[in-house]
RNA sequence: GCGGGCGUGGCGAAAUCGGUAUACGCAGCGGACUUAAAAUCCGUUCUCUUUGGAGUUGGGGGUUCGAGUCCCCCCGCCCGCACCA
């Protein structure tokens, strides 16, 4: 009995399609376009499982609108910018360049095993000087079109290590690396003003029909339109305006005290002198970030003591400092209202304040009254003078128009959504491309003297940014005076690279940033495939440089991917000792119903499965799969066993699983003693009623996968051909090869070949080749299928009497319902049933089912 | 707290429009081949049962000739966001 040999057989097919260039592609208009993109990944060193899953769907999409005459898009490159490079560089003393070029190599391969059809021509790296020389240029255009800009933000910062952390590199209050107790400093940074386009990203998603509704609902809540008011109060004896912003203008009426954030600068003057307030503000700030400690504390605050007045009403109410007001949202300032929010009501509560009810269900009258839990939905307003009687959103607009006419307030549309910080002060990212001068200010830096490139000699050693403590890296002369200045020091956030690179794609090698024939021609992606953690920043970035580029005519395409879909997680049983050490799969074995260490023999604990990750050790390496089964084996696993959205759990059975079944498939043309017809053999005239059934079975099949894989459901593609095998594997056994039955026969083996060449290609080129063809299978289009070879003559319709099943009839398909009627009441099953009953109703669906009612 | 999703055999999962629930696989059990094992192949497996059937898609109710699928209530799990004024 032979067995399949991956290892001769998928670098065979790989070198083919490497030699006859099959995926490489070029724009032609004969022909309709499919630009498949998985989310590139950072060169880690070594791909994962996630990788795996990822690119072998899309894989599969590519290779089958390649065979339905797509010309298909499918590049690959690397996200290689970033931190972890720096880090191998101060660990392990490499350079960040030769660290993540090296590993693209290692990974370039892992990724090549895997037999993708990757037009690997258009591979980039966002670490090459080819790559970022480009976005500078991008840069300096949204800098020229006002939508970068640099002002003051605050930022984590570590005293010890002399550098700026991101939100997550802060844990408990400390640097990730040195321990040192994190401080907030005020940093000038790059922004991008993303909020430019809140509306129209918000807008927007509504068009994006074939993206996740969960992703487009994310962003949405992420951009935040708030409809509200700004308005502004008097202060009883100072000269200043209080501003806040309220979403409900309408509860003015039951405003009973207003709030500042500890970080407003009124309440910051005001702590000068009153300790009380100082000390309360500094509980504030020291108050952990975290999510528990926040969800936990309690509403607080101290009187200022300073009376604010009511703009329609001879009173005044005490200004607080309190915990629950963020500096960050509207203006750092609001007014309470008790009885339309929850946090009011808490806090007035605490302090004693009124409560004053100003809404009513529309089905109360005017003595409800809020007490213990607030009414903050629409209603009718009372105890409010000129807004009694009216609805929330007239009282709302009625309000606004009386603030706009005294001009002590207004109408406006808020957005959660904030401008996008992308100044790191690192070393291995993109440089961004502006001089500062003393005298001049700030000047991009002349297209003539692009790009800014890293230098390469760069300590580690130092603390700080290696560019900002670079003996002459900076140095430069000033593009308008010819003075001394500095360069900008400052790297782009690693997102700016991901943000376009889907369009650099279509001209890699251009000395453009984007070529607009090629940009016009593949743009959109049409199918984007990644992970659920890129749903909100990731996506909402690239949506906002697209039409931030397009402004400047490097594009024309409001939305960069038209179809979106987030692949669940690969994931595995977790084991720990009883030393609670976490490990790895390859160290545990069953015995009996147990598990134990297989050097030691002890027991372990067998966790949930979950997501598989270096910390918890449940990680199993595709490249030891591959060896050991080569890549269609990961591969038609990968797809077989959960639908593409939910999370997949790998189990070794499964794997086997799935080896077995390739090597079942690959025998299917060894049958002793038969001889198939020759490529291309036309079809008999005659075939046996098997045969037929056979033929029939294969035409589903073909009809069953297209669909499938067009909507996503591989899982079922793959069952469907199983399916398909089991029907040969019993044909095959009756042995009736005559009348057309071979022909048959090899019909089926090519089906099964073609329909699973897009999950397990080399398995799929191999059977093709075998069976006689010359041309690739790559090269060669999808089966059609016929309508009227799938159709059946007989169908077997269920028989219900009252809606329990009591039996089937076989019967010819789209006989009249009379016939079927009695058909159905001829069986002994439903003559029992129906015993000593009077028959009511028959509902006879045609060619489904019969329902007797009695 | 708000928003979203999910719940089907021992396990991963199918079930297109409301029309034969459990396809396909994993695991198990029995068998064939073998000196033996591996590999492979065949059979079998929702539960109860008086062998007539009866029950079963987290639980309860409803709509319908008919509900895994639609509606209401409840339970459980997962994910996202969050003092957003």
């Amino acid at each position: 009995m032979s067995r399949y040999n991956f290892r001769e057989t998928e670098p065979k097919w790989q070198k083919r399609w490497d030699d006859a260039q099959c995926f490489e592609v070029s724009e032609d208009t004969d022909q309709p376009k499919y630009y498949v993109l998985e989310m590139f990944p950072y060169p880690s060193g070594r791909i994962h499982m996630g990788h795996v899953r990822n690119y072998t769907m899309g894989d599969v999409v590519a290779r089958y609108k390649m065979a339905r005459g797509f010309n298909v898009l499918h590049p690959m490159g690397w996200d290689a910018f970033g931190l972890p490079a720096e880090n191998a560089a101060m660990e392990r003393k490499i350079h960040p360049a030769e660290w993540t070029y090296d590993n693209i190599a290692n990974m370039r391969d892992q990724l090549r095993m895997l037999g993708l059809s990757i037009d690997w021509s258009r591979e980039l790296a966002t670490c090459h000087p080819g790559y970022y020389e480009h976005q500078q240029r991008l840069f300096l255009d949204l800098y020229e079109r006002d939508l970068a800009y640099r002002r003051e933000s605050w930022v984590n910062w570590d005293p010890a290590d002399n550098t700026v952390l991101a939100n997550e590199q802060v844990i408990d209050g400390k640097g990730w690396r040195s321990g040192a107790p994190v401080e907030k400093r005020l940093l000038s940074q790059w922004f991008f003003k993303i909020t430019e386009y809140a509306e129209d990203l918000l807008q927007a998603l509504e068009g994006l029909d074939r993206w996740p509704d969960r992703v487009r609902l994310m962003q949405q809540n992420w951009i935040g339109r708030s409809e509200g008011a700004f308005i502004s109060f008097d202060l009883d004896g100072r000269d200043d305006r209080l501003e806040v912003y309220t979403t409900r203008p309408d509860t003015i009426f039951g405003m009973s005290f207003c709030a500042l954030s500890p970080n407003h600068p009124l309440a910051t003057e005001l702590a000068e002198d009153n300790s009380d307030l100082a000390a309360f503000i500094d509980d504030c700030n020291r108050m952990g970030t975290s999510e528990e400690a926040i969800e936990k504390a309690e509403k607080k605050g101290v009187d200022t003591g300073i009376r604010v007045r009511h703009p329609f009403e001879d009173r005044t109410v005490p200004l607080y400092v309190a915990n629950f007001v963020l500096m960050e949202y509207g203006t750092g300032a609001i007014f309470g209202c008790p009885s339309g929010d929850q946090r009011d009501l808490d806090f007035a509560h605490k302090y004693g304040l009124d409560v004053i009810t100003v809404v009513r269900p529309a089905s109360a009258d005017d003595s409800f009254q809020v007490t213990d839990e607030c009414y903050a939905t629409d209603g009718v307003l009372m105890n409010s003078e000129f807004l009694n009687g009216l609805d929330v959103d007239t009282a709302k607009s009625q309000v606004i128009e009386r603030f706009e006419a005294a001009e002590t307030g207004r109408g406006t549309v808020q957005y959660r959504l904030r401008d996008w910080g992308i100044s790191r002060q690192r070393y291995w990212g993109c440089p961004i491309p502006v001089i500062h001068c003393s005298a001049c200010g700030v000047s991009p830096v002349p297209a003539a003297d692009l790009p800014v490139l890293l230098p390469d000699d760069v300590e580690f050693d130092a603390p700080g940014n290696p560019l900002d403590v670079h003996p002459t890296w900076s140095q430069v002369a000033c593009p308008k005076c010819g003075a001394d200045a500095r360069r900008d020091t400052d790297t782009m956030d690693t997102f700016v690279d991901s943000s376009w690179y889907f369009a650099r794609f279509c001209s890699p090698r251009s000395d453009v940033a984007l070529d607009r024939d090629a940009v016009d021609y593949w743009l959109p992606v049409d199918q984007y495939i990644g992970g659920i953690e890129h749903a909100i920043l990731h996506l909402l970035y690239s949506r906002f440089f697209t039409r931030a580029i397009r402004g400047a005519g490097h594009l024309d395409v409001d939305e960069p991917f038209a179809g979106l879909f987030t692949q669940g997680m690969v994931c595995h049983e977790t084991y720990k000792d009883d030393a609670g050490k976490w490990l790895y799969p390859e160290e545990v074995k069953a015995d009996g119903d147990a598990m134990i260490h297989v050097e030691t023999g002890q027991p372990i604990k067998v966790g949930r499965s979950e997501s598989m990750s270096k910390s918890k050790r449940n990680v199993v390496d595709p490249e030891a799969i591959i060896e050991s089964y080569g890549a269609d084996t990961a591969r038609l696993f990968m797809l077989s066993d959960s639908p593409p959205e939910r999370d997949l759990e790998w189990t070794d059975s499964g794997v086997e699983g799935a080896w077995r079944y390739i090597n079942r498939v690959y025998r299917m043309l060894e049958i002793d003693g038969l001889t198939l017809p020759s490529a291309n053999t036309p079809a008999p005239g005659q075939f046996s009623d098997s045969a037929l059934d056979l033929r029939r079975q294969v035409h589903k099949a073909i009809q069953g996968v297209s669909d499938d894989i067009e909507r996503f459901r591989f899982n079922r593609a793959v069952a469907r051909v199983r399916e398909l095998t089991n029907a040969m594997a019993e044909f095959a056994e009756g042995g009736d090869f005559s009348s057309g039955g071979d022909w048959a026969y090899r019909e089926a083996i090519e089906a099964v070949a073609r329909l699973l060449s897009p999950m397990t290609p080399h398995l799929s080129e191999e059977l093709w080749a075998r069976l006689g063809h010359n041309m690739l299978l790559a090269d060669s289009a999808w089966p059609e299928w016929d309508e009227a070879l799938i159709v059946e003559d007989a169908v077997t319709i269920a028989v219900q009497v009252n809606g329990k099943l009591r039996g089937t009839v076989d019967l010819a398909r789209g006989i009249a319902q009379e016939e079927a009627e009695s058909a159905a009441l001829a069986l002994d099953a439903v003559a029992r049933a129906i015993e000593g009953k009077d028959i009511r109703k028959v509902i006879v669906v045609p060619n489904r089912i019969i329902n007797v009612v009695v």
